[in-house]
DNA sequence: CGTTTGGTTGAAATGTGTCAAACTTTGTGG
DNA sequence: CCACAAAGTTTGACACATTTCAACCAAACG
């Protein structure tokens, strides 16, 4: 965590002109944010409920997930980020964290003072609008699971969420040939979906009996793209990726 | 919807002082937003999953969820807004709506034009900022109510949103004496939990019986605060009310 | 190479859903 | 302002998706 890397905020560039169109000016505006990155091992708390941290992140490697402990200890899991994401964006504003994001894969991070991007919004509004739009477009993300988790069965539960993680990992550049790395456990996806991993467990089998998907040895296959998306209920609406934005 | 109004913002701007301080100027420039105003039945949408619409609405009056339909024909209600919020705030940048938006109870909207608010983000930062804020206060209560579906059994959730809603009309000054107006249905409380109606019946029962709560006649009651809140796994820390935001 | 972590299977327990009917309150047109 | 209709609430009996508990197996790891 001490070393510091002039370039290594262009993962998070690209995902932002994902979000939204950038001017040069503004793309250096990005380049050129001092940038602390930190390895992290796996299943490590990366920032906790409570905290108020002085800086956010951004995911140059590897999976994190966001969680909240109910009583009980039970956790739920809000969402997953990967490469490309800032996880905890909203602390820029919301000073007190509400939520805890775990790494679930050994991770490479990128932190930013929360000081430089307040003072590139004032400068730049339309990176402004790009940091809402990424924060906007998670929202969107949890209106959809609270849909999957409130109303959807176990099997297409698993199956929606399935297809965000593939259209998501295929945007910015981890799929090839039909197949992304897939390194959330059963317990995971259970703790996502508010399912017991046994019922997770016995799901999973249903999908793979059905010949939509193989998921072995951290490996997600989709052997058939139209049913896996009729089962889980999905359309990648919400996840609002070649949607045009309005202006500046 | 035809009649123009120079005041009627008055109501979103308490709202965003609640979310972010703002100077007499930033107060004005509020105020001063072209509004047109219109009455909706109860029941109605307001606007509908694939709009685009060109201007965004905050609740001058009454009551309205935000849902989505699944599979089936079953609805997932998302979030309940009540006065001073803007339920699609978001559609300054998310261009396509991903969520349907109706009335609850007969309802006075204000509408603006998205043009108008990226004109007031271009001028003031602050108020760029406040938007921001509350879109992520949104997104916050997304990830409790993923929690509580999720995790909690079903009179754990009821009490919780109870608590909720109980908290957030009594910022907008709707409660006195431990009592709101509780228009919400048990049917709706049960698209909002993802709960049958049946069940919803029964649990609200339990809370009744643990002199929690008295709710009847379209009016909750609070009969025990910190038993509900006990019952409800409930923290207010996710609402992010009085919280002081970081700086400009 | 033992130990840990994750996956799989079976059987029993249970929270919640479904169906159906009765009851109560609210709204409305005559 | 009544009478009727519509909407919302309550109750009971039964079905079932999912959880829990417990054991075993397989893969990853130091």
């Amino acid at each position: 965590m001490n070393v510091l890397n002039p370039s290594a905020s262009a993962p998070f560039l690209w995902r932002l002109q994902s979000v939204i169109k950038l001017s040069e000016v503004e793309q250096q505006a990005i380049l050129n944010l001092p940038v602390r990155y930190a390895d992290i091992k796996a299943d490590q708390d990366v920032v906790r409920e409570g905290d108020r941290p002085s800086r956010m992140f951004f995911i140059i490697n590897g999976m994190t997930c966001t969680y909240k402990i109910a009583a009980g200890g039970r956790r739920q899991i809000v969402t997953f980020h990967m490469q490309g994401d800032a996880p905890d964006l909203q602390s820029v504003h919301l000073t007190t964290l509400d939520v805890s994001i775990a790494t679930i894969t050994p991770a490479t991070l990128g932190f930013v003072e929360h000081e430089a991007i307040l003072d590139l919004c004032q400068l730049y509004p339309r990176l402004s609008a790009g940091f809402w739009r990424h924060t906007l477009i998670d929202a969107a993300i949890f209106r959809e699971w609270m849909t999957s988790i409130g109303q959807r069965q176990a099997p297409s539960r698993i199956a929606h969420l399935l297809c965000e993680l593939f259209l998501r990992a295929q945007a910015v550049g981890l799929v090839d040939d039909d197949a992304m790395a897939f390194p959330i456990t059963q317990i995971e996806i259970g703790d996502a979906l508010g399912l017991s991993s046994v019922h997770v467990n016995r799901s999973l089998q249903e999908l793979r009996n059905k010949k939509l998907i193989s998921l072995r040895d951290s490996e997600l296959r989709i052997l058939n793209w139209d049913g896996l998306q009729a089962a889980g209920d999905f359309s990648p609406n919400y996840l609002h990726m070649k949607e045009q934005e309005r202006r500046a």
